[in-house]
DNA sequence: TTTTTTGCAAAAGGTTTGCAACACG
DNA sequence: CGTGTTGCAAACCTTTTGCAAAAAA
């Protein structure tokens, strides 16, 4: 996790190494708050590391159609099915709709570089149908 | 005009009025600040206005990573490319995505009822690359 | 020791709520 | 006339900023 934190040009921090493990231990997105719980540490510098993070490229920002910004680990690009109800997440990814959106860039008419994209599905699970 | 709004069950309205005609006119979506700007309405107004359209399902909410919410007219379900240095916004369909999102969730494990989706690509125009 | 990082307090930005005056139907 | 809508003030919530103390390299 020190190695990890070093590759992406971080210093070495309890608050950091914290911060990083919450995230690899979690299996969907985390808000500020949901880090700052799990945690001892004060939320200004939760922002703080999740804005030093997403800079760096360690962490994305995903979009849950929440109120408040959601992040997980960058590796492994996917996207999310979203419980409108309970908040539950489950992840997917589909080359089909990878290459698809290539190609739109490519036709597009006014877009050249695209950088990134998000795709969400926002629904009922099983749970709360 | 008015018919629209007794369509959807709305008392018709000065500011109503002028709120929809905002969106009617224009070609991107729009934050509250931005309708509020165009009109002599108080905020407030504009706010509450915008989640009694989006509740009745003449207006929908978009993501375009911005701060501040953006709304455009639900007709004709489409997705966005946004540049994010100058935030011009392309709209896009593409009848491919759509079908592989609905076989998506056919097949996903937890969720079975899909209400909707976002997808939005975030780069560069031709303008600011 | 030098530069970052952290915590605390305060501010900022977007959005919501309470309430009385007003307007639609 | 009765209920829904508007404006104004204030509250709220998430996120950001300033600054001094503490810690990393």
């Amino acid at each position: 996790m020190q190695k990890l934190l070093r590759e992406y040009g971080h210093k070495v921090t309890p608050a950091r190494l914290a911060v990083l493990n919450i995230f690899a231990r979690s299996k969907s997105p985390l808000a500020a708050e949901d880090v700052q719980k799990k945690l001892q540490l004060d939320l200004v510098t939760v922002y703080r590391t999740l804005a030093v993070f997403e800079k760096s490229g360690i962490l994305i920002r995903v979009n849950l159609g929440k109120d408040s910004a959601h992040y997980e680990l960058a590796r492994n690009h996917h996207h999310h099915i979203v419980c409108t109800n309970c908040d539950r997440v489950e992840d997917f990814r589909n080359e089909k709709v990878e290459k698809i959106l290539a190609s739109i860039v490519r036709r597009s008419s006014k877009f050249i570089k695209i950088r990134e994209h998000s795709l969400e599905l926002f629904g009922l699970c099983s749970n709360c149908v």
